[in-house]
DNA sequence: GGAACGATTGAT
DNA sequence: TCAATCGTTCCT
């Protein structure tokens, strides 16, 4: 498997939210190899009040400022992490949410590093795939092009994209830039 | 220096 | 429906 090239990552950013929708999440860790297909995506943009970066740059989202195809891990509501890859070109501070995957390999890891079971529960969720990957704050800016934590090309046809608002946001909670895979059973909410 | 809050999760 | 829990940001 070949890491997506930063070309994917250097362009519109709502377009990479959606073109990621069947990539695969892969994380070569010591502790073992887990795969997971991204079936959950939103998108945050320059100018949109939900962006972490959209007030200017901080020491926080500098990543999102820098070039695209690296990693932006933030640390939220005290005890979680949720997993970001920096979009458009570089000095535009956009990103992508990875919110939920289907586990693909790697399952018993998953299982060990949540301490849950149940398939739907390991990756149905931004923090909760961050744990089954065994990705924490070290992964911040870290680049998705060439390390152990990289996103390959989708296996499958292009997927139907249902597209609707985000979730846990207050500012621009009317803004139509999640988006999921039709149908598909992963995603993070009912 | 201090306070308010959050791109969530899991239990009640 | 609500508590857990603490780094970041912004205000004084």
């Amino acid at each position: 498997m070949q890491p997506l090239p930063v070309e994917f990552y250097a362009r519109d950013t709502t377009l990479v939210a959606k073109e990621l929708l069947g990539t695969l999440l892969v994380h070569r860790s010591p502790e073992g190899i887990t795969v997971g297909r991204i079936v959950e995506t939103e998108a945050y943009l320059q100018g949109d009040p939900a962006c972490h970066a959209s007030r200017g740059m901080t020491p926080r989202n500098s990543v999102m400022f820098g070039p695209p195809g690296h990693a932006y891990v933030y640390f939220t509501y005290g005890m979680h992490y949720c997993f970001n890859v920096v979009t458009a070109s570089e000095g535009v501070g956009e990103a992508v949410l990875i919110r939920a995957l289907e586990p693909i390999e790697g399952l018993e890891l998953m299982r060990k590093r949540r301490g849950r079971d149940r398939l739907h529960e390991l990756c149905g969720g931004p923090a909760r795939l961050v744990q089954a990957f065994g990705i924490t704050k070290e992964h911040n800016k870290k680049d998705l092009t060439t390390g152990p934590l990289f996103i390959a090309p989708s296996p499958d046809p292009p997927p139907d994209i249902y597209i609707t608002t985000r979730i846990g946001i207050k500012e621009g909670a009317d803004l139509p830039l999640r988006f999921y895979i039709q149908g598909n059973k992963f995603i993070s909410k009912k």
